[in-house]
DNA sequence: CCGATTTGTGAGAGCGCTCCCACGCGGTCA
DNA sequence: TGACCGCGTGGGAGCGCTCTCACAAATCGG
C-alpha cells in the first residue's frame, strides 16, 4: 500500500510484505540514500534537519538495516564467537562457563556485538566449528577451556582472526593474546598452606593433563613439596567435574591411604572429593585437610566449606573481552597477555 | 601472487591477502561464475568435468563462500536462534536447557544450520533480543521457557518469523507451532499416586505462576485433590531452581505442618525440598511422600531417589526442531502442535 | 570582498553472491 | 529433414548497503 505515483520500475517487494530498505527510508525522508545511511550510522556530517527526517522515516517504516548487505561492504559481521571446546554436559554444569559467558556478553553487547556460543566437543563437531570460524561469520573469537589436542591456537593464529584465549594456550603463545592466572603460584600457595598446618603427606587431585591450568597447578604443588623435601608421588588426574573429582580422590586414597592433605585443582572436583572422604569416614580437616581452586560459589556450600584459591574469573573474562575489542578496533596490535593472581580464601576445609 | 597475465582491472584484494572469491575459483577452474556457483551448491545441471574442475579450484584456493553475499541474495542466513528468556544462572544450572540445546543443535546442524543461543533475562536485554530477532539475522527461532510477561509469542507471530515453542505459549497459541507435554495429566498422576499410597494431606510446591508448565501441573494437582474431596489450599510457588524449591518447601511446611505428601513441580525444586525435609528430621517417604517432575538425571541421585514424571525432553526438542525445519522448508504451513505424555517413574520418594 | 576552507549532499561504484534467461548443442520424434 | 526437447553453460542483473568522490553552499580569515 505504498503510493506508486511515480512511474519508476520497482521491485515487487516494495508494495508487498518485504521489509523496508534504505532506499525507501531515503525517499520518505526526502534525502539521498547516502545521507540516510550517514544519518543512521552515527550521523556525522548530517544536518539536524536531515537527521530528523531520516529518524522519522525509520520510525514510520519500522526500518532495520539488512545485516547481510551491511557486512558485505563493511566486511564486519558485528558478532563474536565464544568458543568452548568441551562436551555440553560440562559447559552446562560448571559455573565457570556461566560466569564467563555472562561477563563476555555484557562487555561486548555494550558495543553492539552479538556473542555466538560455540560448543564443540572433539570430533567432527570440531571440524564444523573450524569451518564456521573460517567462514567470515564472525569478527573475532574468545576461546575458553582450550585443550592440547584441539590446535585451536594454531588454527586461529594461522587464520589471522582476532582472538583472545582465557587460559594460556599450549602453542602459538607468541602469536595470540591471552589472559590467565598464575596457576603455578596458586598450586604452590595451596600446598604451602597445608604444609604450614602440619600436613606431611600431601597428595593432589590434579586437573586434566592436557590443559595448561591443570598442568601449572600441578607444577606448583610439585615445587612446594620439593622445596619442603617431601615426596611428589601422590598424583591422580581428574577432569574438572564433580564425579571425576570423586573418582580421582577415591583412587588417590586407595593408592596412598596415609595422606593427611589433598590439593584439589578445582572446587567442583573438591566437592566430589569431600563426598568420598565423608563416605570413608575421614573427617575434614581433622584427619585430612583439603584445598579447592576457583571459588565460584560452590566452595562456600560444600561440607565443610572449602579453603580455596579464588580466580578472578569475572575480571579475566572482562579483560579478555577488552583485549578482543582492542584487536577489532586497532587492526593489528601485538599479542598481549595479562596474568592475574589467585588469592587465598580460607574456610573450614584446611 | 596470482598471475595477472591479462589486463583486466582487478580489485587490489585479488593478489593481496583477502580471501578468494567465487570469481577467482571460476577463473581457476576455467568456467563461468554461474557454473562455479552451481557446482558448489549441490551441483545439479553441472557436467562431471566442470564439477571436478571447480572442486579442485575450491580446494586449491581454500575457498569459503562469503555468507553475507550469499544471504543477501538468498534471503536466508542459515542460522536459527534458540531463545531462552531466563537469567543465565538458571540456564546454566538446569540440565533441561543443556539437553534441549544439545538435541536442537544436533538436529539442525545436520542440515547445516547454525544455532545461536539467545539468553535474555527480562529488562532491556529483552529489547535487544527482539531487535536481533527482527533484524533478519536468523531464519527462525525455537523458544523455550517462555513466560507470560515476555510477549514473545505475540511478537514472533506478528513478525511472521518461523518459530516453534517448547512448552505451550500463553497467547497466540493459534498462530505459532509448539510442542508440549500434558502437564495437567502429569500433575494429576503424581497426586493420585500419593493418594493411592494413603496420603490425605497433600501440598504442592508449584512452578512459577507465569509459566504454562507451572500452572498446568498445579491444575492437575487441584483436579486430583478435588475429585478426592480433599482441600487444595496447601500451595506455594517456586521458581524451578533448587534454592527456590527449598524455600518454597520450608514455607509450605511452615503454613501446613500436617502435610503427609508433597507434589513438587520439578526435580530440581524437589531436590531442594528433600534437603529441607531432611534438615527438619522428616523421613521420606515414611513421614511424608514426595514426587518430582522431569526426570533428567537429578531425580536418581537425590536422597532418597525421586519418584517423578518423566518428560521426554529429548523427543520434544527433536520434534520442535523438526517443526521449525518444516516451516523453513515449506514456506507457510499451518501452526502445528504436538503433545507428549509424561510417564511415571517410581523410585523411593513416593 | 575575494580566495580558502568547511560542511552537507547525492551520484554512482561496487561488495560477492545467486538466479533468471538466452543460447548452442546433440538427440528424438513425426 | 525440420521442429522440438532437454542439458550444460555463460552473460548479466540485482540483492541492500557503505563509501569515495565531486560539487554546491555556507563560513571563514585577511
Amino acid at each position: 500500500m505504498v503510493d506508486d505515483t511515480d512511474a519508476h520500475p520497482e521491485p515487487p517487494s516494495a508494495g508487498t510484505g518485504g521489509s523496508p530498505t534504505l532506499e525507501e527510508v531515503a525517499r520518505l525522508a526526502g534525502v539521498s540514500r547516502a545521507t540516510a545511511s550517514r544519518a543512521i550510522n552515527g550521523g556525522s556530517r548530517v544536518s539536524a534537519r536531515a537527521q530528523q527526517a531520516v529518524d522519522d522515516a525509520v520510525r514510520r517504516l519500522g526500518y532495520t538495516p539488512n545485516p547481510a548487505a551491511r557486512s558485505l561492504v563493511t566486511r564486519r559481521t558485528d558478532s563474536v564467537a565464544l568458543v568452548v571446546p568441551e562436551p555440553d554436559e560440562r559447559v552446562f554444569s560448571d559455573p565457570f562457563f556461566a560466569r564467563t559467558l555472562h561477563v563476555v556478553t555484557s562487555v561486548l553487547s555494550a558495543r553492539d556485538l552479538q556473542v555466538v556460543l560455540l560448543i564443540a566437543q572433539p570430533g567432527d563437531e570440531e571440524h564444523r566449528m573450524l569451518r564456521y570460524l573460517r567462514g567470515r561469520h564472525i569478527d573475532g573469537a574468545i576461546v575458553v577451556s582450550h585443550h592440547r589436542s584441539d590446535s585451536l591456537s594454531d588454527h586461529l593464529a594461522a587464520l589471522g582472526l582476532p582472538c583472545t584465549f582465557i587460559g594460556r594456550p599450549w602453542t602459538s603463545t607468541d602469536r595470540v593474546s591471552y589472559v590467565d592466572t598464575d596457576n603455578r603460584a596458586g598450586g604452590r600457595e595451596a600446598t604451602r598452606l597445608l604444609l604450614d598446618r602440619g600436613c606431611r603427606r600431601i597428595g593432589t587431585v590434579a586437573g586434566p593433563a592436557d590443559m595448561t591450568a591443570g598442568r601449572d597447578r600441578l607444577e606448583g604443588w610439585r615445587e612446594a613439596l620439593g622445596d619442603a623435601g617431601l615426596p611428589t608421588d601422590a598424583v591422580v588426574h581428574g577432569d574438572f567435574t564433580e564425579l571425576g573429582g570423586a573418582d580421582a580422590c577415591a583412587a588417590l586414597l586407595d593408592a596412598h591411604p596415609d595422606l593427611d592433605g589433598i590439593v584439589v585443582a578445582s572446587d567442583l572436583m573438591a566437592s566430589g572429593a569431600l563426598r568420598v572422604l565423608s563416605a570413608q569416614g575421614r573427617r575434614v580437616p581433622t584427619d585430612l585437610a583439603v584445598t579447592g581452586y576457583d571459588d565460584l560459589g560452590i566452595a562456600e556450600h560444600t561440607d565443610p566449606p572449602l579453603t580455596t584459591l579464588r580466580n578472578p574469573i569475572g575480571e579475566m573474562a572482562e579483560e579478555a573481552a577488552r583485549l578482543l575489542l582492542e584487536q577489532l578496533d586497532g587492526g593489528l596490535t601485538l599479542p598481549r597477555r595479562v596474568i592475574f593472581s589467585p588469592t587465598l580464601v580460607r574456610r573450614a576445609s584446611a
